[in-house]
DNA sequence: GCTATACTTCTACATAATTAAAAGCTCGGC
DNA sequence: GCCGAGCTTTTAATTATGTAGAAGTATAGC
């Protein structure tokens, strides 16, 4: 076996996702013009070759619009998201979503009223599962 | 530029690092072993190649017994795992680490346990913060 | 001293990912 | 009817990853 393709978009790929969950569908030119704008400087035939690689894998749907071809997303981001970090729970974490909150904790990246939005959420979910186990 | 050398440890890097993580220093033999342990059965060679690679990159550390090498691990688990959910943080939910939580909470993947322990750390970072701020 | 054994390093091949030039198609204007 | 502009498809170079055979080296046992 050689190196398997990976189960997740790429880096690029990523990025292409982004540009099209704001606004979708896209031509190769809006698309290529969108990686411009966040620094990403493409020839045309690379971002056309890209979108179709990602078409192929299912990531994005393709039609015709006279000779130009649009492109649109038949993943969600909320889908793609939950897959990509579902991943790294599984793979890093050994499968603990609770590892994962307690390391963010650590790092550091939540500030006071991120926390106390959490614990409101969480008093929220807290409940539910009471009273659905009633 | 043609692609790039991923800023993490790969999927059978990971793995290695797992089995090092658990026990280190290990030789090329143990590695294998606990490789096909773990249900991934590959030829001596390629684990040392691997290991070599891992070694370049500066993940383990080698040294000598006889004519053997022993490896180990220089990234630390805390450290590893970090770095891996700050990149999905980063480049999949816009640095939001708050969106990880609340994601994490949607796949509900944590049970009332977890969720009440987790209220707990939070009411203590809390108190923490504002003690700081007195 | 020779051989089997247990290592390693060297070499090699397939596939994915990133990038883009070359070549080919189509349409509007002159 | 040809030309350029704007698209696409085809082809291709480069590097990382995953995998392993071939070849080289040292060592222990006979």
């Amino acid at each position: 076996m050689a190196r398997p393709k990976s189960e997740h978009p790429t880096e690029l790929e990523l990025e292409i996702l982004k540009i099209l969950w704001r606004h979708s569908p896209l031509a190769v030119r809006d698309v290529r013009d969108a990686l411009a704008a966040a620094g990403r400087d493409l020839a045309h035939t690379t971002v056309i070759t890209t979108l179709n690689v990602m078409t192929r894998k299912r990531y994005l749907r393709r039609s015709m619009e006279g000779n130009a071809c649009l492109f649109e997303p038949r993943l969600s981001r909320e889908n793609a998201s939950q897959r990509m970090l579902g991943d790294v729970v599984r793979r890093v974490f050994d499968g603990s979503a609770k590892a994962v909150v307690l390391s963010l904790f650590d790092c550091g990246e939540l500030n006071s009223t991120d926390l106390k939005e959490l614990r409101r959420l969480i008093d929220q979910k807290v409940k539910e599962r009471q009273n659905e186990h009633e």
